[in-house]
RNA sequence: GGGCGGGUAGCUCAGCGGGAGAGCAUCGGCCUUACAAGCCGAGGGUCACAGGUUCAAAUCCUGUUCCGCCUACCA
């Protein structure tokens, strides 16, 4: 392969595209559910069915796809299962949105015809999104793609449901619940999304009965008096022991409240008396129970005033609200308002107010389940990363509460539950009876409510892999290596899985959950579509290309910490894939005519840069894996790019030009093997962040061998780390750098060559640099390279600038272009920083608390500091002396 | 109310007990035959504030303050 085959800059378009195709059919994603040595799973977080990909999924299956091909390359047998979620609330809503535009509703087609029409929505519409992680380079084995509706998942769902009834675990009632007036259902705890929105706190008159008195209570809602059966105070409150157990008379109602005492009550709060409507407040109605109260329901489905509310029957809620208070005000009831900002519950789907209404649901006692989650956690069986979480975690688990399950829609699991028409009885059944088995009637009418989404997710890491059945594939990948997600979830969702799967499979799902950030925009907003200020996933991979995008993810995602996601680092990024696909369009050439296998037993042949880089290569190896298995990707990423870069690119590939010149083929050919071995492993550390463009290279370097993505994960070879090596090339860097930083500072153009004098301090250093001395005249540019010992009887060049490394002095001759007084500014400013340095050194050196308590490489370390510093300042000092006496002569 | 995270270069963030770092942006010089999406250099920071622990604090502890998020039955 020739690099004018490849073009210049690097275009991902097709290559994607090309690799995705190739990796498919050649079955690389399989899992292999008969093989059960070294395996490794994650199940995904299954996006809604509806949904289409943002940037908290675009990092959130990144993370799991670096993760599923490391392991995948180190050997594993990996098992990434893909999948959707039957979204029930969110699907219903758009198809009944759909057919609103063509004037119809649910009811007029009925539920079975509803149903249908769901499904086809879902075939022709649905699941964009699984393409679009495709499109992210997502290497799931898509063959086993699972649905939450599908008919396996569905017997799984029944089959807990039934568990669950029989074990007492899942029981029907009448309880208060947040309903969403909107949607039309009882949503969770969990649904509900509170939003500090300004209101008002009204100040009510309650007269007592049979008295002057009136009792004054605070309220955020006053329209719900319609429903009050009783009023409250706290029984350790003075200023109303007295009207404990009397009675007021509800204004504009006429009701009687008895006035009850409940240490609820906050005596601090308002007035510190409470008006109790149990059927609109959830505090009001656990009142209720304790103390026996009357439940008057005000309002119906829609949140609309019914009968009971008198005269206002018929009103929306806040209609209600309006007209009540002038009502109040005009009947001297209302004593005064004041300003108060309240938490305003939210539908999570629809943003509409949620209203606490009574209604019979399902709900799921969770406690005895909890607490096996919560003591799984806690000895270790699973981990949370970052640990942080782990306390969020215990704190819910401690203070859960009963779970309703209940929707009152149509998409989704309905509930397995039938009622005998002629003996009223509750029949159970994971498929339908035939009859009732307590009376033998045929009548069953099953129940309407479908299931909560979750409660089928809750299943997701065992229900895909074919339970209730006793599969190979849940014989071989359950419990699951890890769950990615983020923190947001980890109620609704991981939480849940916990308990499901340590109830029905007798053992945790998943080994470790890592939590990843939120992916916001650049200034820390959330990105919302009302904002305006959302990044589109798909527009990032158009314009920059896949594996920029994901490298800037993995880049970004530091443990416990939102990203803040900007189109400019996207770029940098995008810049680097680039100097990848370079370097490979430098370095294929070479490649061709080698032998790649480089043999490490004459190690000790090979050239000092050849030693460093193979010695840098093995450092990052370190790094990366144990980055990785530490879930730090931005660690990994970051690691790797500092090496491809600035190590890679700017010195290695840079010094080879010298040694592949060379006309000693054994110099030049093993040149080529480095550079081909140190590619060939970068590519590999590198493809399970950015895995097209390193398969596509890598096809090119190993022309006819197997993907990369199949090929092995590099490990750290122990005997290539040579510090000598690193320390050795540090300092031929470092006199580089200083002669173009000199170069630069004199303004000299780049193109001239400059005669340099390097004394060294040592015979050692001379030879160091004498053996490298092509090295160091190439890159820095040097014609004439005069290496002599720093002696006493030294005598530095005339008109010459001057630099210190190491104790080694650089002397670049600049005859008739040296400004005295610029050198002179130029070293006065270098000698006033080092010598900030070695003061705050010798500080350290001359306290006799830190010579007698310092562990004794802190010390050490400092003496080899003021040591250099010093030598160093020497340097300068006498350059400077010398420029001071030319100038002044 | 409880909890969590954060305030480090102009911007976005690493670092979390021993010499203040990166990317982008800025400035200067280069079309050097892999790359101008590049190369070679440079400038820029009392690490929010105040105390404390320590020989040593951006880093650990306490308090203050400002931001963000999660959670909760003060209506």
């Amino acid at each position: 392969m020739s690099q004018d085959l490849l073009p210049k800059t690097y275009d991902p378009v097709e290559i994607e595209s090309k690799w995705y195709d190739i990796w498919i059919k050649t079955n690389c994603f399989k899992a292999d559910e008969n093989k059960k040595n070294r395996e490794y799973s994650i199940v995904i977080p299954p996006p809604n069915v509806t949904g289409s990909l943002h940037m908290g999924h675009a990092l959130n299956n990144t993370l799991q796809d670096i993760l599923i091909r490391y392991h995948r390359m180190r050997g594993y047998n990996t098992l990434w299962m893909p999948g959707m979620d039957h979204a029930g609330i969110a699907t219903q809503n758009v198809v009944e949105r759909q057919l609103a535009a063509e004037g119809l509703t649910r009811q007029d087609l009925g539920r079975e015809k509803f149903i249908e029409r769901v499904w086809e929505w879902k075939q022709h519409s649905g699941g964009v999104i699984i393409n679009q992680l495709k499109r992210l380079g997502c290497s799931c084995d898509w063959d086993r793609e699972r649905f939450t509706m599908d008919e396996g998942l569905s017997n799984a769902v029944r089959e807990v449901f039934v568990k669950l009834f029989e074990e007492g675990l899942i029981y029907k009632g009448d309880y208060i619940v947040n309903w969403c007036p909107r949607c039309h259902t009882a949503l969770s705890d969990l649904e509900v999304e509170h939003e500090e929105t300004q209101g008002s706190l009204w100040h009510i008159r309650y007269p007592i009965e049979n008295s002057e008195e009136y009792l004054v209570v605070a309220t955020t809602r006053p329209e719900t008096m319609l429903g009050d059966t009783a009023l409250a105070v706290n029984p350790a409150d003075p200023r109303y022991a007295s009207f404990v157990g009397k009675h007021a008379i509800l204004p504009l109602v006429g009701r009687r409240l008895k006035i009850i005492a409940d240490p609820i009550v906050a005596m601090d709060f308002g007035t510190g008396a409470l008006k109790v409507t149990p059927s609109h407040d959830l505090t009001d109605f656990e009142l209720s129970i304790r103390h026996d109260l009357d439940r008057v329901t005000i309002m119906d489905s829609n949140a609309k005033i019914n009968d009971r509310g008198i005269h206002f029957s018929g009103l929306g809620r806040y209609e209600c609200r309006e007209r009540i208070v002038s009502e109040l005000q005009e009947k001297g009831f209302l004593e005064k308002v004041t300003p108060y900002v309240v938490g305003l519950g939210k539908c999570y789907r629809c943003k509409d107010i949620v209203e606490p209404l009574i209604s019979k649901q399902w709900f799921v006692r969770v406690a005895p389940l909890a607490q096996e989650a919560l003591k799984a956690v806690q000895e270790g069986q699973t981990r949370i990363i970052p640990e942080h979480w782990v306390k969020t975690y215990y704190d819910w688990m401690n203070n859960i509460r009963d779970w309703c399950i209940s929707r009152q829609i149509w998409w989704g699991h309905r509930i397995p539950a039938w009622t005998c028409q002629e003996c009223g009885r509750l029949v159970v059944a994971a498929s339908a009876p035939s009859e009732c088995p307590y009376c033998e009637s045929s009548s069953l009418l099953q129940e309407t409510d479908v299931l909560d989404t979750w409660f089928s997710s809750a299943l997701w890491p065992f229900s895909t892999m074919g339970w209730p059945e006793k599969t190979p594939l849940l014989e071989t990948f359950y419990p699951t290596s890890c769950l990615v997600t983020g923190f947001d979830i980890l109620f609704f969702w991981v939480a849940r899985m916990m308990m499901m799967g340590i109830k029905f499979m007798g053992n945790v799902p998943f080994r470790d959950v890592y939590i990843h950030a939120l992916v916001r925009d650049e200034h820390g907003k959330k990105m919302s579509k009302s904002l305006g200020n959302v990044i589109d996933p798909l527009m990032v991979m158009d314009k920059y290309g896949t594996d920029a995008f994901r490298f800037t993810l993995a880049a970004l995602a530091a443990q416990g910490r939102d990203i803040r996601l900007s189109e400019n680092r996207i770029e940098g990024y995008r810049n680097f894939m680039n100097k990848l696909w370079n370097a490979a369009r430098f370095t294929l050439p070479y490649c061709e005519k080698i032998d790649s296998n480089l043999d490490f037993r004459s190690i000790s042949n090979f050239s000092l840069p050849e030693r460093w880089i193979l010695s840098r290569l093995n450092r990052t190896i370190a790094t990366v894996s144990k980055a990785l298995e530490n879930y730090s990707f931005n660690d990994a990423a970051q690691s790797l790019y500092e090496f491809s870069w600035h190590e890679f690119c700017d010195w290695c590939l840079e010094i080879s030009k010298i040694q592949l010149a060379d006309e000693d083929p054994v110099v030049s050919s093993r040149a080529a093997a480095v550079l081909n071995h140190t590619l060939d492993s970068l590519l590999r550390l590198l493809h399970p962040f950015i895995p097209f463009i390193t398969e596509e290279i890598s096809s090119k370097l190993n022309s006819g061998s197997a993907p990369i993505l199949r090929g092995e994960y590099p490990t750290q070879n122990d005997s290539l780390i040579d510090e000598k090596a690193e320390r050795d090339m540090n300092f031929l860097m470092s006199v580089i750098s200083a002669v173009r930083n000199l170069r630069a500072e004199m303004n000299v153009a780049p193109g001239k060559t400059l005669a340099v004098t390097l004394a060294c301090v040592s015979e050692d250093q001379a030879d160091l640099v004498r053996t490298n001395a092509e090295m160091v005249t190439n890159l820095a540019k040097i014609s004439n390279l005069d290496l002599c010992q720093l002696t006493p009887l030294f005598s530095p060049p005339q008109d010459s600038v001057t630099a210190v490394v190491s104790g080694a002095r650089i002397y670049i001759s600049l005859r008739g272009i040296v400004d005295p007084s610029v050198e002179i500014t130029r070293l006065e400013k270098e000698i006033a920083k080092v010598s900030a340095d070695y003061e705050s050194v010798e500080k350290k050196l001359t306290n006799q608390s830190f010579i007698s308590k310092a562990k004794p490489e802190a010390i050490q370390k400092q003496r080899d500091r003021k040591q250099e510093l010093t030598t160093k300042m020497e340097g300068l000092r006498d350059a400077l002396n010398k420029m001071l006496s030319m100038q002044s002569g």
